[in-house]
RNA sequence: GGGGGUGUAGCUCAAUCGGUCAGAGCAGGCUCUUUAUAAGGGUCAGGUUGUGGGUUCAAGCCCCACCACCCCUACCA
């Protein structure tokens, strides 16, 4: 008789292979078409809120495999505060104007013959761009897992966001935080126009480089030596620089002194052939920052001030500040008050503005020179030259060759430029009086968000306490216009209430009504009724810095939509969650922005991620791609296609991304082997499950085995770790958490143990019947676990389990339970016995004795105070150690002998695999056991 | 150049206030099983906690210097 067919032997339809690449996309459309994100919605309908507000990525190219990690660890919040009981919406966003787009847009269309298109034109276009990629990159997300309203995002394009921003903006204008200003900028000159940082290249370039004497005020045939790479510079000269942490001393030769740093009057005096000099003394900071010097051919002077920014390595230790021409300058020149003067219009010519009196500007000679350097040379330059000749003043030029920026289009030397701007004043002290200047305000509400890791609030706060004004500005055209005008004589028209009417018609007819709209109509359209100030002639060009709209959507996002308002009705958002690098960027536009127009910060909790790595550790860039480097594109869709999107969430928990991670053919291997674990695991549970309806199967608590309450309590440990790091967003540890249990606890001893039982016991036996009704729990509940993590395989097992209260598991509630519970003392024992056993059964199968363990019977000799606990549990011993007898007898100490079972008289049972003295007792049935026999019995 | 972060077995993570904590799982070697079988069990091996100093009765943990990598920022007059 084949007694096989007695046997409860496992089944189940969760298949071991998870062809996780074929089924997902099916699961998604389950999803989709059920609405599986409006269910969960309007079940949680009266639940507290917890809001998630999405940081927008930009609308360009592929999702990248760093956008889905980011994308991953908010759905893996959102997914387990949702398991909690919260009402979770998820409100997808994208960034959608700024340079990229633009630039490749403009290529496009000069592609097609049409490099003259105006703004609208672009702006068409750069629109139809925007839009085509976020199509594609919500397809992408959405695969990933990810649940949300994806038929309503936010975008910065559209027409009620941008009028939103807008309005942020007039508040901010009606408050006083907005001024017009100057700033250096990248300006091409070929081109007549800004440039942005990523519209310039860096190539080798020559420069004529000079070294130039002021004469000092006050004291004859003395000269402070400067250093210059560009000498059309020179009529710009406001100011000299010099580093307090060098020493300087007066030098005399040739018959003149002159001021020089020590550790550069070598090379100096070899340049300018100084034979014989002498030092005459040393001069201190004190000393230097007192002196004046005339200016070598305009009619003023200026002074020597300190700045650690001076360097050594080239030069004379004193360098010429023109603040309308470079970053340092500008920065100093702001500090100590000097105007920031550029002499150069926007064809690149020399010109006098009117920043200074005309008589101490540049003479009339230099008027209308060129700075375009044309074959390394420019007018401007010789002009320069020639007047610093002239006026002895000129002590050596020579070629200076090094990487200067260059045009990205014209392939030209750039210039730097001020030009005027509009900035944020962040150190504004508002209308309200006695109020904190808002950079302190920043820093008090920085204190009292929660971030996570800590060292984020040090960092924001470092970020917020040195930053500079905001230059918010852009002579940008895909972005949002700044509604300003100008009048007749030039001056701007910055009122709030034109922006908020700017505003409103944008709602109506989007921003592109800026740039088709003539000015007259516009400023009929935008003019106050009650309008006393000048009248506009021109509109405003320029456009908002695009960290001003992604910034802006507390008030366009979080404020607008009534489903993100929380549960109190507040509008501040629960958590923000985005990379490292948004500490200077998102977080504190959006929190400066909210802070200033809304009067608190946006968020409760900020929490980051590192950025990703490859196997080296290194970064991943788009240069080791092909070459060598990476094979495949490191772009989301293609870890899908590998691995399948299960896999790759499992990834992301596993690391902690508080640090970087690291993306690698390794790692997503290993993490691979742990998903098979983990479905493994399930597929065990599932398949032991197919005859049990916990409705009339199942167990009472009190009622249950000694080894299932075991089990029982360890899973509560479990869980109740599980839900702490959940609550501590510790993806990593949940993903050690549970893959231990699941290969520790489970597959290695309780599943093992318990197949016995579930395999042979008579189907419906209370001792069955009590394992499968701890399998039920613990499957239920495991699942439940996962499901945050492993989106779609949980929900495929979760369809599976007998008696599930919901359709999809992303819809059920988990009440964890709230602590371990600790293990009798009983059990305690027994698992030290069991530990000590096994290396006793491995020895006896290494010397070829038994294979299986239940080929073996144990003697335990123990202690009294062992054997006091064991006593009563010698069936559950015999159990854990898997063989088929043990006998316990006292002893001084512990020792644990293996005898071969056939040695000790006893038969194998061809059903269970027992060997019992009591096989062959019966004659129907002479290769049986006694259990096997009373389970038998009845199914003939 | 400046600011922030990270560095523990091949991989991913632990180690409460400095005090039997150097630990787990996976991977790897050996092996058993064929009643989870493209599964499962047992068992063995692995680290000078990035490097070099210091403080302390005691340091993976605190201090200093250095190295590597990541993020931000600035600059090359």
């Amino acid at each position: 008789m084949d007694y096989k067919n007695s046997l409860n032997l496992p089944r189940t339809d969760f298949s071991m292979q998870a062809n996780l690449v074929q089924r997902e996309p099916q699961r998604l459309a389950q999803w989709h078409s059920s609405d599986l994100y409006g269910q969960l919605m309007a079940a949680r309908a009266e639940s507290p809120r917890f809001v998630l507000h999405d940081g927008p990525p930009f609308a360009n190219g592929d999702v990248h495999i760093g956008t889905a990690l980011n994308k991953i660890l908010k759905d893996l919040i959102l997914k387990s505060k949702s398991l909690r009981g919260f009402q979770t919406p998820y409100i997808p966003g994208w960034d959608c104007h700024g340079l990229p787009i633009e630039s490749k847009v403009t290529q496009e269309l000069r592609a097609q013959g049409k490099s003259e298109a105006d703004a609208a034109t672009i702006r068409t276009a750069c629109d139809a761009y925007a839009r085509k990629y976020i199509d594609l990159q919500r397809q992408q997300f959405q695969r990933l897992g990810v649940l949300g309203d994806w038929n309503n995002p936010y975008l910065t394009l559209a027409p009620q966001y941008e009028a939103d921003e807008l309005r942020q903006f007039a508040d901010l204008v009606e408050k006083g935080f907005v001024y017009r200003g100057k700033k250096p900028v990248y300006w091409s000159v070929p081109f007549r126009t800004a440039l942005a940082e990523a519209e310039v290249e860096y190539a080798d370039h020559i420069s004529q480089s000079v070294f130039v004497r002021f004469r000092l005020v006050g004291e004859p045939n003395t000269y402070v030596v400067v250093w210059t790479t560009t000498p059309w510079t020179l009529p710009a000269n406001l100011a000299v620089a010099f580093n307090p942490k060098f020493f300087y001393s007066y030098v005399f030769a040739q018959g003149n002194t002159y001021l020089v740093a020590n550790s550069l009057l070598t090379s100096l005096s070899e340049k300018c052939g100084w034979e014989g000099y002498q030092i005459i003394r040393t001069a201190q900071a004190e000393e230097l920052a007192s002196l004046q010097y005339e200016h070598p051919f305009c009619e003023r002077t200026g002074r020597l001030f300190p700045a650690d920014f001076v360097d050594d390595s080239t030069g004379t230790g004193f360098v010429h500040i023109a603040p309308g021409h470079g970053m340092d300058d500008y920065q100093l020149g702001l500090s100590v008050g000097l105007p920031i003067y550029c002499p150069v219009d926007d064809e690149g010519r020399l010109v006098a503005t009117a920043d200074l009196p005309r008589e101490q500007q540049l003479p009339e000679s230099l008027v209308g020179k060129s700075t375009l350097a044309k074959a390394g040379k420019s007018e401007a330059n010789e002009a320069v030259l020639a007047l610093l000749t002239e006026k002895e003043a000129l002590m050596r030029r020579e070629d200076y060759s090094h990487s200067y920026p260059h045009c990205w289009r014209s392939k030209s030397p750039i210039i730097f430029r001020a030009v005027d701007q509009w900035f944020i004043r962040v150190d504004h002290t508002g209308n309200s009086p006695g109020a904190l200047p808002f950079r302190q305000q920043a820093l008090a509400a920085i204190d009292s968000v929660n971030w996570i890791p800590d060292w984020g609030k040090n960092r924001i706060q470092g970020a917020v306490q040195s930053r500079p004004d905001w230059c918010i500005s852009r002579q940008r055209t895909w972005g949002v216009p700044i509604p300003a005008f100008y009048d007749a004589s030039g001056e701007p028209i910055l009122d709030a209430g034109i922006v908020r009417k700017a505003a409103d018609w944008i709602e109506r007819e989007g921003s592109n009504v800026w740039f088709t709209t003539p000015v007259e109509a516009l400023w009929a359209g935008c003019r106050p009724a009650d309008w006393s100030g000048p009248e506009a002639v021109r509109k405003s060009q320029d456009t908002l810095d695009v960290w001003i709209d992604s910034g802006s959507s507390s008030r366009a996002v979080l404020m607008r939509r009534p489903e993100l308002r929380g549960s109190d009705g507040g509008w501040q958002a629960d958590v923000y969650l985005e990379g490292s690098d948004q500490h200077r960027g998102w977080f504190q536009s959006s929190l400066l922005l909210s802070l200033a127009g809304n009067g608190a910060a946006p968020f409760k909790t900020v929490l980051t991620h590192g950025f990703m790595v490859d196997e080296d550790r290194e970064k991943i860039s788009k240069s080791k791609q092909g070459q060598g480097g990476y094979q495949k594109p490191q772009t989301a869709e293609r870890y899908i296609k590998d691995y399948g999107c299960d896999v790759v969430r499992l990834w992301v928990a596993s690391q902690d991304y508080r640090s970087d991670i690291v993306v690698s053919e390794e790692r997503l291997k290993k993490v691979g082997e742990t998903y098979r674990l983990i479905r493994n695991t399930l597929r065990y549970q599932l398949s032991n499950l197919y005859d049990f309806n916990p409705a009339t199967d199942a167990v009472a608590d009190d009622q249950l085995s000694g080894l299932d309450r075991w089990i029982l309590g360890e899973f509560a440990t479990l869980e109740a770790a599980v839900a702490k790091a959940y609550d501590a967003y510790e993806f990593h540890l949940v993903y050690q958490l549970v893959s231990q249990f699941c290969a520790v606890q489970l597959s290695a001893m309780y599943h093992d143990v318990v197949k016995d039982r579930l395999y042979t016991d008579p189907a419906g036996s209370a001792r069955r019947r009590s394992t499968q009704t701890a399998l039920h729990r613990i499957l239920t509940r495991l699942t439940q676990a996962l499901a945050p993590i492993l989106a779609f395989t949980a929900d495929e097992a979760w369809e599976q389990i007998p008696g599930a209260a919901t359709k999809s598991v992303h819809l059920s509630l988990w009440n964890p339970a709230a602590a371990a519970v600790p293990t009798e003392p009983a059990w305690t024992v027994l698992f030290s016995l069991r530990e000590q056993a096994l290396p006793e059964l491995e020895k006896a199968r290494q010397a070829k004795l038994i294979g299986k363990s239940l080929d073996a019977v144990l003697h335990f000799a123990l202690p009294a105070v062992d054997g006091a606990l064991v006593t009563s549990h010698e069936a559950e011993l015999r159990e854990l150690c898997n063989c088929s007898a043990v006998t316990v007898t006292q002893a001084a100490e512990r020792q644990i002998t293996v005898q071969v079972a056939g040695e000790a008289g006893r038969k194998k049972c061809e059903r269970c695999w027992h060997w019992e003295l009591n096989v062959g007792d019966n004659p129907t049935h002479p290769t049986l056991c006694g259990r096997c026999v009373e389970a038998v019995i009845p199914l003939s």
